[in-house]
DNA sequence: TAGAAATATCTGAGCGCTGAGTCAATTTAT
DNA sequence: ATAAATTGACTCAGCGCTCAGATATTTCTA
């Protein structure tokens, strides 16, 4: 039975867990042209061998381990939509991409890694594309309904901005390190909401 | 004689630039992982020897192309300024951004390429620094003069909020392609100044 | 249930190939 | 004439990937 994403024994499916956290150590240390099988081989305490079996080539292992970055990260935005209200849900969705999980330095120089890889590797491009548009979506429907309860602005535009707004942020911790820190980055995004939604500056 | 930035004749100042030209496309349709010596040296038509005459290495050639880049983003937003007023400044510096010299595609895979690299090549992490920082400074000095002489929020968090809105905009213009035009980018970041500058809406 | 057979997982030496960098020879500029 | 610039064949370290065999795990049988 080919080793991909379906039929994983839970021994597999642990090894195949405990692989891509090794990739994500290594390219975030190494960059994508810098990481190498023994490299990622020697992280998790493994043989090259396995990597191979598991993933059938490096593009493979890098395309298994993007798409569980997505998978997680899909999951943690979506946890802030359940049962809260609009506002609690855009303030959520802003909190989620500047949470420790998501933002720190190694997820930040990982997905950046990709995203640099993105023009070159269509297959790349395509998993980063739909990670974003999700996560756009839920963040239109969420300003829709704010707006909706509360007034402001057109909320696609609205919504947009707040993307970009932490899109950028994003950028600048990952390229400013420690200077740009993930406090002062939340911090910076909750200011700008403000500007945008003054009518409710008291609750945010 | 040592063939750095130093003291470079005209011939090889001339050849450098084209060597770098190769690279920029290189880079850009490859990534930094798939950029060779050979794929640079046919696209600058040349032969590989000469690459490692004028620049001594890969890494060289590498650091050599983002500091030209930067010079060539420097002189681009630096020329918005001179002599106009402070809101010209500021649409100046960001209608810049958005020029089709400096986010065109290739333009944009190119600078995620080594932004992608940063965080595993500390000369790389400087030399992008460096290039957002001035820029940044510059954008403060203008939303100053600006919120000084019209009104309007704190003049640093404005300038803040437009840099990240542009670097995000750059993020989604790089991963959606097509998709997240350059004038609709451009679009979008006017939209949301008049957003933060109701005041200036009509002069925006 | 023990234990054998079958399968799944893992190892690490090794192979073929590619890519960065060298260098002696040649061409071009001063 | 001298130095600078360029070539391209060459080296060799290091890469992705293979594979024969070792080990663990599951399934079958009595």
């Amino acid at each position: 039975m080919e080793s991909d994403v379906l039929s994983p024994s839970p021994t597999s499916r642990r090894m195949q867990a405990r692989i891509v956290d090794a990739v994500i150590d290594t390219v975030a240390q190494h960059g994508i042209s810098g990481t190498t099988l023994a490299l990622v081989a020697q992280a998790a305490g493994v043989s090259q061998g396995v990597l191979i079996f598991h993933f059938r080539s490096k593009d493979g292992l890098l395309a298994a381990t993007l798409r569980s970055q997505n998978a997680a990260y899909r999951l943690h935005w979506q946890a802030c939509l359940a049962g809260a209200s609009p506002l609690q849900q855009v303030l959520g969705l802003i909190r989620a991409d500047f949470s420790p999980t998501v933002c720190s330095q190694k997820s930040l120089a990982m997905w950046f890694a990709f995203w640099g890889e993105a023009s070159a590797q269509p297959a790349f491009q395509s998993l980063c594309e739909d990670a974003e548009r999700d996560r756009a979506e839920a963040m239109v429907q969420a300003c829709r309904d704010l707006v909706a309860q509360k007034g402001g602005p057109d909320p696609e535009l609205l919504a947009r901005s707040i993307d970009s707004l932490t899109d950028g942020l994003w950028l600048q911790m990952h390229i400013h390190g420690a200077r740009m820190a993930r406090a002062k980055a939340l911090q910076q995004a909750m200011d700008h909401l403000r500007l945008m939604l003054p009518g409710l500056a008291g609750e945010i």
